[in-house]
DNA sequence: CTTATTAATCGTAATATTGCAATGTATTAA
DNA sequence: TTAATACATTGCAATATTACGATTAATAAG
């Protein structure tokens, strides 16, 4: 239908799947990575990087921002966006969680394992 | 349009955001925790395990499996699915050389950076 | 006040995802 | 062969996502 049954799955199940679907898409991706690398940056910029619509831009900026990656200043007319770095530690360490859960060979799975 | 425009963006980003959609449902990185702890599993138990239908499960598994973050061999009627190690590297680097990529705090940010 | 400029929001079309019942397929058991 | 078991696939309905033009809101410049 279309519709994640997050009930049948823990906080933990639900937010890192979450914070991946933010992470689900290039030009967010692409986003994060400008915001990295600059250290600052203003929608306007991005519209002549990526090459979306400003509204598609301002889309994507929302939903990092509504997850708490990223934070943005009014600065004048414009408005300055930045990584919000204790959000980012944080993600940084759900991600690792899963990743260091790393599993030993199973003699069980076959050949191919 | 629903339709992503990955040609506007590298390789690079374009897999990070691919693996992060497959990690975005919750059935799926519940699949995964489980793989991760029993260190094989079966199709079967996971039906009762997430209290998904037959077929979503299935269906799920496929997207892992198209991934290549996990594999599974025929054993006997069932199938024995479990984490396929290198490419559990490969996208843990992944992930990792994004968020090795911290943020300075930036004065040009506002207060509440 | 008027006009730019910048970005958020709205409305809409195209497409993708999720979930499941029903069905198909392959293997095993009897 | 027949029946049972374990998954995969198909087809469909409900919902979500992506993208963008148009509009709106807010600030700055003249």
């Amino acid at each position: 239908m279309g519709v994640t049954k997050s009930d049948l799955f823990s906080a933990t199940q639900n937010e890192l799947a979450a914070v991946a679907k933010v992470l689900a898409h290039p030009a967010r991706v692409a986003i994060l990575q400008y915001l990295l690398k600059s250290n600052t940056c203003i929608n306007g910029h991005l519209v002549d990087e990526l090459g979306l619509a400003q509204a598609t831009i301002s889309q994507h900026l929302k939903e990092l921002k509504n997850s708490g990656i990223i934070q943005g200043t009014i600065e004048g007319v414009s408005v300055s966006y930045c990584i919000n770095p204790v959000r980012w530690e944080e993600i940084k360490g759900i991600f690792n969680t899963l990743f260091e859960s790393y599993p030993t060979p199973n003699p069980n799975c076959g050949p191919i394992c």
